[in-house]
DNA sequence: CAAACACATGTTGTATACAATATGTGTTTG
DNA sequence: CAAACACATATTGTATACAACATGTGTTTG
């Protein structure tokens, strides 16, 4: 195992914490507060903190310490939407450019995911929807759509996590991986277009009512 | 004038020397030469450069410093395609969005970019070029969308400004420009998306020539 | 009482010292 | 001579001290 920076800890951390909803939107967090939580000098937690930043999951205010993102529902959907958009240019290559090889690892992905929702591994189901996407960004052969396409999953990884809690909606989610598996398959474009359509569709259809139980949540939390 | 912190200034001025080219590709760079060079601390410098890397504007080199990020022809090749592809997104929505006062202003800058070219100011040139296409990313009303392209847009800059410097490369560009708003204007979609195409495509003939002549010049300005 | 000022406090910004680590070079040793 | 070891050097990684600055609070003053 490589050895890892205290930075690179650091943000891991808290970029899971972030992710998971443990620090929930909105939140204010200082330098210092993380850095004497974690046991490490301002440093690398600064570091960190920058580069959270610039991945859009803090916000910083001057002098003031940083927030924890909180995107309105607007702006998630716009998120959702707009990924689908990209993800079409990628998916519709990756078609065209995936090997056997990667076709197996999706099947793979396919049954392990079927048996993580029976398990009720809600963090595994979402691990799992990740990495199916990636898989495909890879195929699409292309450095800047890798990039970008993992950029924005990333954005929208805390959301993906808080749907797939809903076992009617993970379930929903495989059916589309599997459309989409499918349509790349069968290199059918308009069926592959369909399937992500749908698959961003029903997210932003649930994803402000969920984010509405979320929010409640937290907010009791805060309270009791 | 707001007043700005050193890491900022540190980040603002390598990001000039990078886009210019001043600082060639492949050349290698260590915090403290840049500390040195600018006469501020190692601190602000180490930020900077963190930012720049995640920007893809360096590569980090596990404790032997840094390298400008030196693009292959292919890798030019796939950012300027696919960075096309996502702006056709951009700008059909713009085209749906687009308000008259954003219609003058890309009017306006058609005009200065015409002047420009005329009095040979290559580095305005390019200035207006990456301010037309970010009026149009914001009027596709979309935060993702416009992250993204600004993005892809960055990274491009550097071989925009080469392409830029012969003059019937800008002046091809400027007609493409032109084209690109007359479809906006009369929201022609099909003759926008062919606008972009060709935009794209006129950059990705003449990139490897421009990039062989800069590589050759780099490398005789070292020798001597 | 209200306004303004001064000061304490919290927070980021920057400089600096030291630690850890990778790399190359010279020297030792079989 | 070749291999391995030790050491000097260059570089990033981390901790810490102090500076700059913004904000709120209490006190002074008209």
């Amino acid at each position: 195992m490589k050895k890892k920076s205290l930075r690179s800890k650091v943000y891991t951390s808290l970029r899971s914490d972030i992710i998971s909803g443990k620090l929930s939107g909105g939140t204010r967090i200082t330098e210092n507060f993380i850095a004497n939580s974690l046991g490490v000098s301002r440093t690398p937690v600064r570091e960190a903190l920058q580069k959270l930043t610039q991945e859009k999951l803090l916000v910083a205010i001057p002098k003031a310490g940083y927030l924890i993102e909180d995107l309105s529902d607007y702006d998630i959907q716009d998120l959702f939407e707009n990924r689908m958009q990209i993800e079409q240019i990628a998916f519709q290559k990756a078609s065209q450019n995936i090997t056997p090889e990667e076709l197996k690892i999706l099947d793979d992905n396919l049954e392990n995911t079927k048996a993580a929702i029976k398990s009720g591994n809600n963090f595994q189901v979402t691990e799992l929807d990740i990495a199916f996407h990636e898989i495909i960004y890879k195929a699409a052969r292309s450095k800047t759509l890798f990039r970008v396409c993992k950029n924005l999953s990333d954005l929208t990884v805390k959301y993906r996590y808080w749907l797939n809690l809903i076992p009617n909606l993970s379930n929903e989610s495989l059916k589309h991986h599997i459309m989409i598996y499918q349509s790349i398959l069968s290199k059918d474009t308009q069926k592959l277009s369909q399937a992500l359509l749908q698959h961003a569709q029903y997210a932003n259809i649930h994803i402000v009512g969920v984010m509405k139980k979320q929010r409640s949540d937290a907010f009791s939390k805060e309270d009791f």
